[in-house]
DNA sequence: CTTGACCTTCCAGTTTACTGGAAGGTCAAG
DNA sequence: CTTGACCTTCCAGTAAACTGGAAGGTCAAG
């Protein structure tokens, strides 16, 4: 697969591949004959795999992170645990703030809807926003 | 309160709050006579409000929205109320992906956890990382 | 009455994650 | 045999959220 058949298949671009394998994020692709790059079909997972941590608000760096232990497949060495202990109890963490956070708007949510709404014109844009 | 104290009150610093300020997230302060900013206590949990949802991922504009809303109290406008359904429902979703890529790294856990540590020489540093 | 720890404004730099554009090579189709 | 849609590298710019530094004002303590 060429580059941009391979990034429109993950639904980003070919700007984006080219920076991924600069930061290592993907491997350095083959290339066909005429230097185009070449992409395995699992690219287009991999990417999407990406996009997911990118999406749950990880950096670059911890998704490449994750890759790379994923890449090494059966990784006994206990440092490689280490990390990934580390990077669930950071998953954890994330997903308690959002949660909490989750709640106080839902609060705010709650409070707004106690009040008429027929009190605010549909035909205004609200003014206080 | 002066700009310091309320920064290390809240676990940041100085800089922040005015960077804030700029940035419409805190009301425009006070001044005493000699120019100094001056807060009242609340501006603390207020930062701290922020600062949990910078943590979990939110954009300083997202949050601004949130606090706008909180400040006008009992906002029954109904592009309030949308905008805060909006908020629940992006919230919903990041939990959602957090929670998926949070499964997904258990298992390269569990994976790497079947391996054989002692495989892994404690002297050296782990040369896949 | 000076030192040091505050505070003020303003402007420039950093990091992360792209994004745009120049300058040029490749190749199937008309 | 040229046009257009791809691809290549390289370098510069952008947005977000700070962060650092210069130049200078304020004020309690020694």
């Amino acid at each position: 697969m060429r580059i941009g058949e391979t990034a429109a298949a993950a639904g980003t671009t070919a700007k984006t591949l080219r920076f991924y394998e600069d930061r290592g994020l993907l491997p350095v692709a083959d290339r066909a004959p005429n230097g185009y790059r070449d992409y395995p079909h699992e690219t287009v997972g991999r990417l999407e795999f990406i996009r997911r941590g990118r999406t749950a608000g990880l950096t670059l760096a911890q998704i490449g992170d994750i890759l790379s232990i994923r890449d090494i497949g059966q990784a006994p060495c206990i440092h490689v645990r280490d990390l990934l202990v580390k990077q669930l109890r950071d998953l954890d963490a994330q997903i308690a703030e959002l949660t909490a956070l989750r709640a106080t708007v839902a609060e705010f949510h709650d409070a707004a809807a106690a009040g008429d709404p027929a009190a605010c014109d549909p035909e205004r844009i609200c003014s206080y926003l």
